[in-house]
DNA sequence: CTATTTGTAACTGCTATTGTTACATTGATG
DNA sequence: CATCAATGTAACAATAGCAGTTACAAATAG
C-alpha cells in the first residue's frame, strides 16, 4: 500500500485546530485516527521539525506552531515526505551505449518534475483552514 | 522504493518510436532499460492493453500502436497504475465519534483528488513526441 | 519522588515491486 | 511438418518500505 503519513499528519493538524492542547495526547489523537500512539508521535515529531507542530517531553500536549490560513497542505506534504522521495521511481542505470537508454533518465527528470510541480502547486493552495471549513460544514 | 513502471513504460515506448520493429524484442529492450527480458514482457502487455502498443506471440518485436503525437504521459501513466492505486494513501477507519474523525477523509479526498488532477493534466500534455524531442536534441 | 507524557530506537508482520525460472503458445522458416 | 525463436504468463524469491508494537530514556508537573 502507499504510504499514509500525509493523510495522518493532515488529521493530527486538523485536531491540533480544534481541540485544546491540555486534551492532545498522543493517546487521544491516536483514538481519532485509530492507531497507536507511537505512530502519531513519529510523524508528529517530523511536523515539528518542520515547525508546524510544538509539543515537548514531559509537558502534555500538542498545539498549532502557526495560523491554519498561514499552514498550507504542501508545507505538511513536504513534512513527512522523504528526502529525495520523488512521486515517480525512475528506473536505474539505463544502458549509456543506447541513444535513448542514455538520455531518458534526463527526459523523464524533466517531465516528472513538471508534473510534480503541478501537484505541489495545487497543494500550496489549499490551506488547513480550509480543510478545517471543510471538516465542519 | 517506489515503482518504475511508469519510467520503464515510456523507455520502452521512446525505444518502439526509434527502432524498427524486427529488433525491438524484449530483450533488445531489456539491453537498453538494463533489466530482465521478462519485465519487459510485463509491462509492455499492461501497453498492449491499454492499446499503446502493439505485439504478437511468435512474431518478433513490439511497435507504437500510435503515432508520437497523440500518446501522452498521461495515456502511459494510466496504462500502468493498477486501478484503485491513489497518489496518496488515507489511513483507513478514522474514529466516526470524533468530529475530525468523521469528516476527515472526505475532505482529504478532495483535496488529494485535486492535487492527482492537477498532476494529471500536467502529464495529459506531454506528449511522446515532446519525450523524443528531449531525447533527440 | 512519583506519575505522566513525549521522543526514539528496535523489532515484527505485511505488502508491493522487481528480478528470475519455467513453460505453454504462436508463428516464421526450412 | 518439424524446428526455432519469440511472446505471454504463472509462480516464486529477494528486497524494501510501512504500520504497528514494545521498551525505555528524558522531561516536567504536582
Amino acid at each position: 500500500m502507499i504510504n499514509t503519513r500525509f493523510s495522518v499528519a493532515v488529521h493530527i493538524l486538523a485536531l491540533s485546530a480544534s481541540v485544546p492542547r491540555e486534551k492532545l495526547t498522543s493517546e487521544y489523537i491516536a483514538g481519532s485516527v485509530n492507531t497507536n500512539p507511537v505512530v502519531i508521535r513519529r510523524i508528529g515529531s517530523m511536523l515539528k521539525k518542520a515547525g508546524l507542530l510544538e509539543s515537548q517531553a514531559g509537558i502534555r500536549g500538542f498545539a498549532l506552531a502557526a495560523q491554519p490560513e498561514a499552514i498550507t497542505l504542501l508545507d505538511i506534504y513536504q513534512a513527512v515526505q522523504k528526502e529525495e522521495e520523488a512521486l515517480f521511481g525512475v528506473h536505474p542505470s539505463p544502458n549509456p551505449r543506447c541513444p535513448v537508454g542514455q538520455n531518458i533518465q534526463g527526459a523523464l527528470d524533466t517531465a516528472f518534475g513538471s508534473a510534480r510541480h503541478a501537484m505541489e502547486q495545487e497543494l500550496a493552495g489549499i490551506s488547513l483552514k480550509n480543510i478545517m471549513n471543510d471538516l465542519f460544514s
